[in-house]
DNA sequence: AATAACACGTGAGGC
DNA sequence: TGCCTCACGTGTTAT
């Protein structure tokens, strides 16, 4: 319509409150700015461009380190679940090491030794010594040692039950 | 000063111009707010600060990851074969067909973790610890196991000392 | 009715 | 000088 803004004191009103939205905007364009690394051009524009190649990039980035940092885990539990006390020699004697989870096995009469070096992670152990007890073995002797920030140092001895 | 912009088809161009700027502004607003998930508030400050929380929290969780990872980095595994204890007087050169290592030593970060498979024979352990202590170690934790008759299992994790 | 958000045209200043 | 970017005041709309 014609005349919207009739009052003067509401004019001034909301040139205020536009003047206090803009300056809102502003600073949270240089708060953005000076977060995103590597700004070459300071206008809204390419903050914007800048920003949301960056905020791409931090997303794949926190996604290629999840999935390695899962796929570590994964194998190891994998490797835990799957290993069998040596029925046969075939076990390992060319295995390509991927450095991670080592199981070591040594049996001298009725005594088993197993050894697990892996990552830290809740249930590990109560998982192996379950795995372990379910192979007609009795455990004789535990012992986990931390070592390092997330690594884990199981040591079992068990006896074969009859 | 009084008249700057004098030509109209100018001023035609400068409104154009000014047009396409915003624009060009406003599909910047959009991509970003597309790639920012959560978004409550559509308007242009609450985009711009929840991609500025949302960036900051990205960066947090890159770093962590990164840690995490860094972290899990075994720098080294030195495998020491037929290693002989010391004070041992070897009068049968031995009968070990085992071709596992005796010893193992692996570093990460400050952490130094060695375990010995060795005979069991009074005062192997106070030596093995004796000789850790004065290899710039400080010993933290170490465990010693029985593995059938003869066999001691034992594992120390140490840290260095500056 | 009051508030908040937006797009617009416009003048000013920086290369 | 043109081109670009910005901040400003304003009208309009939706809540």
């Amino acid at each position: 319509m014609a005349a919207a803004t009739r009052s003067p004191s509401h004019a001034q009103d909301h040139i205020l409150a536009e003047r206090k939205r803009r300056e809102k905007l502003s600073q949270r364009f240089i708060a953005l700015s000076s977060i995103v690394p590597g700004l070459k051009k300071m206008d809204k524009a390419s903050v914007l461009g800048d920003a949301i190649k960056y905020v791409k990039h931090l997303q794949e980035k926190i996604k290629q380190l999840e999935e390695q940092t899962k796929k570590r885990t994964v194998e190891s539990v994998v490797l835990v679940k799957r290993y069998h006390l040596p029925a046969d020699d075939d076990s390992n004697s060319s295995s390509n090491d991927d450095d991670l989870p080592e199981i070591e096995a040594r049996a001298s009469e009725r005594d088993v030794m197993i050894r697990i070096h892996c990552e830290k992670q809740p249930g590990v152990l109560a998982k192996v010594l379950t795995e372990v007890e379910s192979l007609h073995l009795s455990i004789v002797n535990s012992s986990v040692m931390p070592f390092g920030n997330s690594t884990l140092d199981i040591t079992i001895v068990a006896q074969v039950t009859n």
